[in-house]
DNA sequence: AAATTTCTCAACCGCACTTCT
DNA sequence: GAGAAGTGCGGTTGAGAAATT
């Protein structure tokens, strides 16, 4: 069929994005709101693929997104929901508020498979390994070159792959969302500053967050931001329902058919 | 102190699904 | 109904940081 590519990549920029680009963004979506990905770097005077934008939007400027070090609690519940959904990222992602998809795979692949292996638990079926035999092994890393250049990734399906299938799309919780900060003052630590969205955009939906800039303007991560949704309490209430599940014993079939009803 | 290796995570890619025309 | 466009997902990469030699 020939699917053109989403966007031409020539003249776009790539790699870390730069806070000017991340201004550029977060005013346009304050302003017309998140859709319309292809046609917004454009209209928001980015060189950009709308792909790009997206993903930075929704990994990182997001103002909802608690970044941090993920707790006990979570970590706990992240190896719960993946024994149950497997590498649903998303899904998991959105019974984890302020959690994304990227975020949460990242912690899975760099630290919780690890463990659970450690553990002598096979992390891809969450079942026990065998003591003195264990099957999975853990794909070494290749060993990387340094290389400005991408290898040319052109990966078709050979006949020896299965196909995929694709599962329903997990429904997300999205929410208009307000954020406060937990700094009394809105200095933050090291030099930090924290720019009210008020201030930098034009909001109006009052939302109450903050951006926050080292000295050099660079975008830091908001994760001493408390953030708090409209429905947060919708939030609350899935989020307990979820930690009660977990905490009972009697769990597998509770749990089961609770991630059946996730795939509905 | 320098070189090398390992780790982390933001960003990219390809593909499948959904929506639009 | 067909094809194009838009969107979202999971797998993977690689630059930079941190740790080790």
């Amino acid at each position: 069929m020939g699917r053109a590519p989403c966007c031409s990549k020539v003249g776009l920029h790539r790699g870390p994005w730069t806070p000017r680009e991340d201004m550029l963004l977060v005013k346009y979506i304050q302003a017309h709101g998140e859709g319309h990905w292809r046609s917004l770097p454009k209209k928001a005077g980015l060189l950009r693929c709308g792909k790009s934008c997206r993903l930075r939007w929704m990994n990182y400027l997001r103002p909802d997104i608690k970044r941090g070090n993920i707790t006990p609690d979570e970590e706990d519940l992240i190896i719960r929901l993946h024994s149950l959904l497997g590498n649903r990222w998303s899904l998991i992602a959105g019974r984890l508020p302020g959690r994304t998809d990227n975020e949460i795979k990242n912690y899975w692949n760099t630290h919780l498979s690890k463990r659970l292996l450690s553990q002598g638990t096979d992390p891809n079926t969450h079942k026990k390994l065998p003591p003195d035999n264990p099957v999975v092994v853990l794909v070494p890393k290749k060993k990387r070159k340094k290389s400005n250049k991408r290898p040319n990734k052109s990966k078709k399906p050979t006949d020896h792959e299965k196909p995929k299938i694709h599962l329903p799309k997990p429904i997300r919780f999205t929410s208009s969302v307000q954020c406060t900060t937990k700094s009394s003052s809105q200095g933050g630590e090291n030099g930090q500053v924290l720019v009210p969205w008020s201030e930098y955009i034009n909001d109006d939906e009052n939302r109450t967050g903050f951006l926050c800039y080292n000295d050099d303007h660079d975008l830091i991560n908001n994760s001493d931001f408390e953030c708090q949704s409209h429905h947060h309490h919708d939030h609350d209430h899935i989020y307990e329902e979820y930690l009660q599940l977990l905490k009972t014993n009697e769990d597998q079939v509770q749990l089961d058919s609770f991630a059946e009803s996730l795939l509905i």
